[in-house]
DNA sequence: ATTGTTATCAACAATGATGTCGATAGTAGC
DNA sequence: GCTACTATCGACATCATTGTTGATAACAAT
């Protein structure tokens, strides 16, 4: 079991394979929701044994605080990317909000927030979080309620990640109007 | 095993089993989040055997719905009651963002919203809802964005109750700042 | 070729969860 | 007291997952 089409072993780097294994998690984690991130799942649908996973990982919840670890470093690069190539306000939120939507990026934080009370593995990614949360409040008009202002801006784009479009539906907004959030929200933050 | 201090087996009327296996359930949501709502689990804190459970709810599926369906009504009801006690704005999103984060109330809508039925089991609910968000844009001075303001409150308060702390934490928010917030945004959203 | 390293595997043991089944014990009604 | 009902239990079979261990195969270095 588990050989290539030429009854061959496949033998990886230690870093091919837990790029790869972080991957196959990835995937698990956003279509089984938590509980497909368990060590015989991943391990199944990358093909190679679950021993091979843990020798890899050393158990269940070491990968799992790698893989939060990696999605919350590759999830802030993509927002500090966006962040750097749109200067005006509105469109800086824009990209925010569209950048932890796609891919489902905010869903998966969500999953393994959900379980724990996350982030706190993401410790190394703790300076890009503040760099990028210091520069949507010099977009802002009032650095006295900056840190209001950071707060308010990050746990609604975690709820929008999470259930935009049902709260959306539920109280009957459409289209143009969810896309017009975003702006419509950069335009009072810079009033306040 | 499984008897009180006087060596006898426990009976209760359906109502009053189903009752208590679903507030343990709940507890156990909150303290070990949605891996903790299985029927071993819930049985071993209700001190009784599983079977116990499965006779009453058959299986850990319909044990979960029927805790959702419960919970979605609580959750509405008490948001309800509170809109009726408090007329400031400032209460009303205060007792909002306190219902929602206490007893993992939020987290189990998030729970539901990543496992796709978005808000599906909170569908007899939906008039309570749509009660509730229209009185909250009442309490706002622009009736023009009153759909956007909705969107922000709801997806913050979403947001909040499952990433709130971890946030917080990430931006050195202190607990005054952290406790201040539903109040200051409730300020901010009258200006508007 | 030979050797050393280690990524990988199969097999095993341990654990825990699920669901079934027959027996038992409360309790209400007669 | 007797009976019918059923909530509850313990025991069992089944299954999935986890983690360990010793062996093996791939590969790099010499």
């Amino acid at each position: 079991m588990n050989v290539n089409s030429e009854g061959k072993r496949i033998r990886r780097t230690p870093e091919e394979a837990k790029s790869l294994i972080l991957r196959v998690a990835s995937d698990r984690l956003s279509i089984h929701g938590l509980e497909g991130l368990n060590i015989s799942g991943v391990a199944r649908d990358a093909g190679m044994s679950h021993a091979t996973v843990i020798h890899h990982f050393g158990s269940t919840g070491a990968m799992r605080e790698a893989l939060l670890e990696k999605m919350t470093h590759d999830l802030l690069s993509d927002v500090m990317v966006a962040l750097n190539h749109h200067q005006e306000p509105a469109r800086v939120l824009d990209q925010l909000f569209e950048t932890l939507s796609h891919g489902g990026h905010g869903r998966l934080l969500a999953w393994l927030a959900l379980d724990q009370q996350a982030f706190a593995p993401a410790s190394g990614s703790k300076g890009l979080f503040t760099d990028i949360l210091d520069r949507i409040a010099k977009d802002s008009g009032d650095p006295v309620h900056a840190k209001q202002i950071i707060f308010l801006v990050a746990i609604a784009a975690m709820g929008k990640s999470i259930c935009g479009d049902a709260i959306a539906g539920l109280i009957g907004m459409n289209e143009t109007e969810a896309q017009q959030f975003p702006g419509w929200l950069a335009e009072h933050i810079q009033r306040i």
